[in-house]
DNA sequence: GATTGCACGCAACCATGTTGCATGGACCTT
DNA sequence: AAGGTCCATGCAACATGGTTGCGTGCAATC
C-alpha cells in the first residue's frame, strides 16, 4: 500500500507531463494514484462517479491521454478490460497477481525476471515486452471462508 | 506445426470426453485442432462458418462443453477474447508469445517455468495458475517490411 | 403415438470500448 | 468589445465479444 496520492502530486504530474489541469482529469489521476492494485476502466469510471458524474468517454478518453503522456501504465493483461497503473509506482516489468474470488490484481514487486531470454531469441522471437500473470487466491480472500 | 488433426481423431477425443458426436461440434473441434495457435472464439467461428453456416452462439456453447470436457483449454490470457487450444497438444503451462502486428499467439513450448514460487507462498498467495506471456513481433511479421 | 431430452437457432440483451458530432468555455487577435 | 479558434466535455450511436431465454425439431424412449 502506498501512501495517498495527493491532489498536488497530482497537479504535479499532470503539469509535469505538459496537460493542462482540469478537474475530470485530477478526478481521474487520484482514482487511480490512490488504489493500491490496477483498476480497470469499469472500476475507476465507478470510483470517479462516486464523487460526480462524469461521462463515460470522458473517462475513457483521460485514461487514454494519461497513458499517451506516460502518466499511467496501461496493463496488457489480456486484450479487453484494461487495467491502468500509475507510472513508477512499480518495478518496471513485475509479475501481477489475479484473484480469482474477488477479481482484483495486486502488483507484486519481487523481480522475477528469470527468463531465459537467450532461447527465445534463439527462436527469433523480437520480444518488447513479458507479461508474468499468477491466479489464485489473495490472503483477503483465503480468509473469508467460502 | 503439428500433423493434421483428422476426423477419425475428432470423433474419438469426443468420445472420450462422454460426448455425443455432431456435425457441428466435430467442425468446431477440427477448426481448433488444425489451427497452430491458440485460436479466439471469434477466429473459430469464422473458420467454422468458412464451409458451412452455423450460429454464433452455437460455436459458443461448443466451445464452453468441450473445455468442460477438458477436450480444449480456455487461455486466460486475460479477461475477454478468449483463446482456445486442444488439451494435451502443448505442455501444460507453458508461455505464449503475441505477435502485436498480426495478433496471433504463439505456443512456446520452452519450459520456462524459472519460478520462485516460495516468494511467493511466503507471501500467502495461493497460486493456482502461472501464465507467462510475452508480447513482440512474430517471425513471420519480422520478414515483412512495414 | 405420446413424452422426454437435447442440439441448435433466433432474438434480445449485456459489457467494454470507440467514433462523430455538438456545445460551451477559455484564450487570442484585431 | 466582437469575432475566431482551440479544446475538454457530453451525448448518441455504433462495434465487438459474449450470454441468456425461449422455441423448435429431431431422436430415443416409454
Amino acid at each position: 500500500m502506498k501512501a495517498k496520492m495527493s491532489e498536488k502530486t497530482a497537479t504535479d504530474r499532470l503539469t509535469k507531463a505538459g496537460l493542462e489541469i482540469t478537474d475530470h482529469r485530477l478526478r481521474v489521476l487520484l482514482a487511480v494514484g490512490n488504489t493500491p492494485h490496477p483498476s480497470s476502466a469499469p472500476e475507476i469510471l465507478e470510483m470517479v462517479r462516486a464523487k460526480k458524474d462524469i461521462n463515460r468517454v470522458t473517462v475513457y478518453r483521460i485514461l487514454d491521454l494519461l497513458v499517451d503522456h506516460e502518466v499511467l501504465n496501461r496493463l496488457g493483461l489480456g486484450e479487453k478490460s484494461q487495467r491502468f497503473c500509475l507510472r513508477g509506482a512499480h518495478e518496471d516489468e513485475h509479475p501481477h497477481f489475479h484473484c480469482t474470488r474477488c477479481d482484483r490484481y495486486l502488483c507484486l514487486n519481487a523481480p522475477a525476471r528469470p527468463f531465459d531470454r537467450q532461447a527465445l531469441t534463439d527462436l527469433s522471437l523480437e520480444i518488447e515486452h513479458v507479461d508474468i500473470r499468477l491466479e489464485g487466491i489473495c490472503p483477503a480472500c483465503q480468509k473469508i471462508k467460502k
